[in-house]
DNA sequence: TCAAAAGTGTTCATGATACACCCATGA
DNA sequence: TCATGGGTGTATCATGAACACTTTTGA
């Protein structure tokens, strides 16, 4: 039995034959017009020039992986406190080809209102697509999107984390629409009300539609406390 | 907007300031008389010199990080094909004291009886606890046992991973007990016999308990055939 | 007054839960 | 014959799915 193999305490050796580098990358998720969409980036430099991938870059020194997460996207996107979970650590030994590199692959969910493109940065970089319309992406990036998609429809079922893709006010009917388009199912309007309404977890606002030429829709906002509260006496989803 | 924040691509600097570091650690999971346990290893040198940790070590250049976390194993316990899962990413700045060491978690199921002492290895550094009994633990080791427990629990209700953590054939009772001891609940034996049987899982073995001062019981084993063919058709568990 | 979405009521089938009960076996 | 776990039957209740129906609003 090799004593090293069992004892990550020990100094890495300097000319050891172990991997030495790490990237972040990340899945960007938005919902717009009834449709998920996610964040890429064109590559400016290097051998993948031209060619789209999911954001990602280097962890410092100093921060902790979620938090060079956080850089990443408040650089790329000018927006804080964002719904940001980990997926699991890529490492294939061919998954970039230059190097041996291991990535560690997020996903974060925005409200698109909130975002604006940073300044300095041109449209032909950065671009939403729809998620059923990327275009080929480099090294293991589909793999990471394939990922962070499984992982958003379970997530999904588990907590309302969904609220993160919608606008502050919502109707109950948006609310549908978002399940419906990331579960990939259809749902039955009166039950979704229901079964929704009777989870406690949405507030109902003093404010209904306006321009719409159809019965106005009840707002609703979701209140975190009441989410908090739910959970501390065991919860759960199932849709 | 930094472009090396949005470009993963570009070859990292000799003499930059980002994390060079990647260890792997293995919550190894075994089931003995109804009680869950961990395998833990005692360091033998460097600063964390008698204290219990999660076995680990260093991924290499040529493999993938899962095979890393298999040859580790398998140095460790002697046994191939274990059922493995990686966990994510730990990544503080602080869990170890003496640099920047990012690691990736894993968690192993092992059935008992296969596992042997690996020759030359004394049993005063490796030894099995029980899980609500492991001391104090080295670095974040804590909480990557914590994750992994968290994990298994889950992961418990959505597959029939269970299984390997008990021997090949076994009764529905030991199946249950496994089940109320992962989860921390206590089951019906009547409905979980309903309803595990109802999943077709189990083949059912020619063949009794024997030397028991009860009624013998039906031994089952499970069959990954099945399981396949199921999930293929859309499947899931609940308890 | 029509279209379109908002919102309510009701029925039916399924599955979880609780628990009473009988069976086989060794000590 | 008793203790222990193996194994079956059944009544009750909660939930999800299907769908018919009424309401409100702008065009």
């Amino acid at each position: 039995m090799n004593k090293k193999a069992i004892d990550s305490v020990s100094i890495k050796e300097m000319d050891s034959d172990v991997v030495d580098a790490v990237t972040i990358d990340c899945t960007i998720f938005g919902f717009h017009e009834g449709t998920l969409e996610v964040l890429l980036v064109q590559h400016a430099e290097g051998i993948s020039k031209g060619k789209w991938g999911l954001p990602g870059g280097w962890i410092k020194k100093n921060e902790s992986i979620d938090n060079a997460a956080y850089r990443l996207l408040r650089d790329l996107t000018g927006i804080d406190n964002i719904y940001l979970e980990q997926l699991r650590a890529f490492g294939s030994p061919e998954r970039f080809p230059l190097s041996r590199v291991i990535t560690i692959g997020y996903y974060a969910l925005i409200k698109k209102e909130d975002y604006r493109l940073t300044p300095g940065f041109t449209a032909s970089a950065v671009k939403w697509y729809k998620v059923k319309e990327v275009p080929e992406l480099i090294y293991d990036h589909a793999e990471i999107l394939e990922t962070s998609i499984k992982r958003l429809k379970r997530r999904v079922r588990q907590a309302p984390v969904g609220f993160n893709l919608l606008p502050e006010k919502f109707t109950l009917l948006q609310l549908m629409h978002l399940y419906e388009e990331i579960l990939e199912v259809e749902m039955d309007k009166p039950n979704f009300r229901r079964k929704f309404l009777r989870m406690k977890l949405l507030v109902p606002l003093n404010e209904k539609q306006t321009d719409v030429s159809h019965r106005a829709a009840q707002l609703y906002k979701f209140d975190p406390k009441i989410y908090k509260s739910l959970t501390e006496r065991g919860f759960n989803f199932e849709f």
